[in-house]
DNA sequence: GCATTTTAACTCGGTAACCTATCATTTACA
DNA sequence: TGTAAATGATAGGTTACCGAGTTAAAATGC
């Protein structure tokens, strides 16, 4: 989903949503949306003037694997339920669950 | 321009805009107008259907260097050019002849 | 402690533009 | 010339995108 790759890539930068609406010229209130997955059609425009910004082409923005979406929070998260003795498989039911 | 290059990426596929628009479900008035640059903000999906049926990637169909100099047309003709017999060096001679 | 300011993110209504459906025109070819 | 396929023009529905205002939480000052 694009929205989530925005944001994991925005979070990346250590960029605001307000700062990345400010210096890619697409409006704040749209790029919050778009977070949240209410938006998920964007123009190329608007994903030109995020790959821009973010240092990134277009199809880096789009495609390519985001293995940073684990970021240092969840890195910790997961060396803590590793730790805690959570089974794999527990954590798969859990996730189904919550779809 | 985006509607240059799918006019050419779909001629290369020897697909007319109808058979284009009805395999990837894009209306073919506005693929038309797409080629014709009227529109020249597709969004995603939009894209993401092209390169689909175009067999070729989003970022492909984005910024990959079209060979447009060399159509369909003068395949045909260097392939003749080929199998007449004609030698390298006569054709450059020619060249140089006509300029 | 509380009030004020600042920063970050969300809500919501409006508008411009993407995209579709339909019809008209051109082209191809028998 | 007639017919079908391909392309082009137009109008309207849908939605991408914007701007102003609101909320939430953090930072700063007293």
């Amino acid at each position: 989903m694009i929205g989530y790759r925005v944001k994991m890539l925005r979070e990346e930068k250590k960029m605001s949503i307000s700062e990345l609406s400010t210096k890619s010229g697409v409006a704040k209130s749209y790029i919050s949306s778009l977070e949240r997955n209410l938006q998920t059609n964007p123009t190329i425009l608007v994903l030109e003037k995020f790959a821009s910004i973010l240092c990134i082409t277009v199809d880096a923005l789009l495609y390519e694997q985001v293995d940073h979406s684990m970021d240092d929070e969840w890195k910790e998260i997961m060396k803590d339920i590793i730790g805690s003795g959570i089974s794999k498989e527990e954590m798969r039911e859990f996730i189904e669950d919550r779809k």
